[in-house]
DNA sequence: ATTATAGTGTGCGATTTATCACATTTTTGT
DNA sequence: ACAAAAATGTGATAAATCGCACACTATAAT
């Protein structure tokens, strides 16, 4: 966990800062405020009137939405060093979506209309921002495209590669996602994606161990992301 | 068909233009390229270097992302007084869709280059900018995540919804997308979409006549997205 | 340690969709 | 106007998934 800084000093804070002035720093540092959730904490409900924007420090958020009959869908898990709620950031007043912490987490609330009013004054910070947000577009566009097919295994298949470029960037990690939670990713089910994991690790394309995966042939892994 | 006129004066140009000085708006003038495409015709190729930002004055154009094995997939369809290609602006030099016109079009291209300072040096144009980023990836992701169902009856009255709502802004349209391409928008089947029609038409929640639609009980249409 | 609770693995039947084949209609090009 | 090509409608079949039931395991709480 992270110590409480200034974001002037701030070891992780987003690459947009660097394009801000002394004056515009200070600025927002009055503004900011950092706090900590632990594991299984919601920062923010879907519909609720949104006041900060907030940045991940430290930690994995999981980004989803509820629904009344049916179950939840998940969005995206936001990595550390990327903002939450960018999206409605210019736009909506209320959370598009619901936010859970995966693990612990650390992160700051910066006043909606201070972030506002930089991105007006200062063009260079405002391209960063675009940047951020096209870089975040990019990659739900090309996960929820890669999620247009008709067959679990090969939804699986491009999920564990999400996972594994995108959110952890190794090939092996800690998976904190319930199977049901994967699920919910993929518009599959609970059974289909255990069923999809086991038959991956049976042919020796990942192996599985309590909740660590790794990918052992990524080539047939695509191969099944591509056709399956 | 639009004539060619000036950005200053351009009737239908983006809401961005009015946050302009005089000398930005003859500067990008002097950047741009007004032509037209007729129905069909390819603006751009995916993978190809992009040079320039488009914005379509009129008509519709359909984005979308071929692939070597199976059929293509259909992004979003992008209609007047947008942009197209802005997700790339500030990160790609590759196109990262292609681009058919599925109507007569009328568009602008302007380039990157010109776009990207005017951005930079103007943080409320920059701020317009990233406001039409957050609309149209918000639309997407609401659409995208709309097709986050397993049966194809609730996919198609979710695409039947996309298509009212927020495409041609009407109950009532004339349909000019193949069976084929409504398919490619839902991970489905010409065969599936051709079905799915035919039950929604006999049933009275749509009515067709040959390529004209009309969506006739709202509230069904309704509850077969959010079920079905 | 014990119990309660949440999550996981797996078989089976019902349901749904993809796929193929072919008739029919519509559009295009000459 | 006509032939050719493209798109559409529709049935039958095969393949795949969902949803349920239930056993089992891991985790949390007392």
């Amino acid at each position: 966990m992270n110590e409480t800084i200034s974001c002037s000093t701030c070891l992780v804070g987003s690459c947009a800062l660097e394009t801000l002035t002394r004056n515009e720093l200070v600025n927002m540092e009055a503004h900011t405020y950092q706090t900590t959730f632990r594991r299984g904490e919601v920062l923010r409900k879907q519909e609720t009137p949104v006041e900060s924007l907030i940045y991940l420090r430290s930690g994995y958020i999981k980004e989803f939405i509820s629904h009344e009959n049916t179950s939840d869908q998940v969005v995206q898990i936001v990595k550390p060093r990327f903002y939450i709620g960018l999206l409605g950031l210019c736009t909506n007043s209320a959370s598009l979506y619901s936010y859970q912490s995966v693990t612990d987490a650390d992160v700051c609330f910066i006043d909606k209309g201070t972030f506002s009013k930089l991105i007006a004054g200062n063009g260079n910070f405002a391209r960063e921002i675009l940047v951020s947000l096209s870089r975040e577009s990019i990659k739900n566009h090309k996960r929820f495209l890669s999620l247009n097919k008709t067959q679990s295994f090969g939804k699986v298949a491009s999920l564990l590669m999400y996972l594994s470029e995108e959110v952890y960037e190794s090939n092996s990690f800690e998976l904190w996602l319930s199977r049901a939670e994967l699920g919910q990713m993929i518009a599959s089910t609970r059974e289909s994606v255990t069923r999809a994991l086991r038959y991956f690790h049976n042919e020796g394309i990942i192996r599985m161990l309590k909740n660590h995966i790794s990918i052992q042939n990524q080539e047939r892994l695509t191969e099944f992301a591509k056709r399956g």
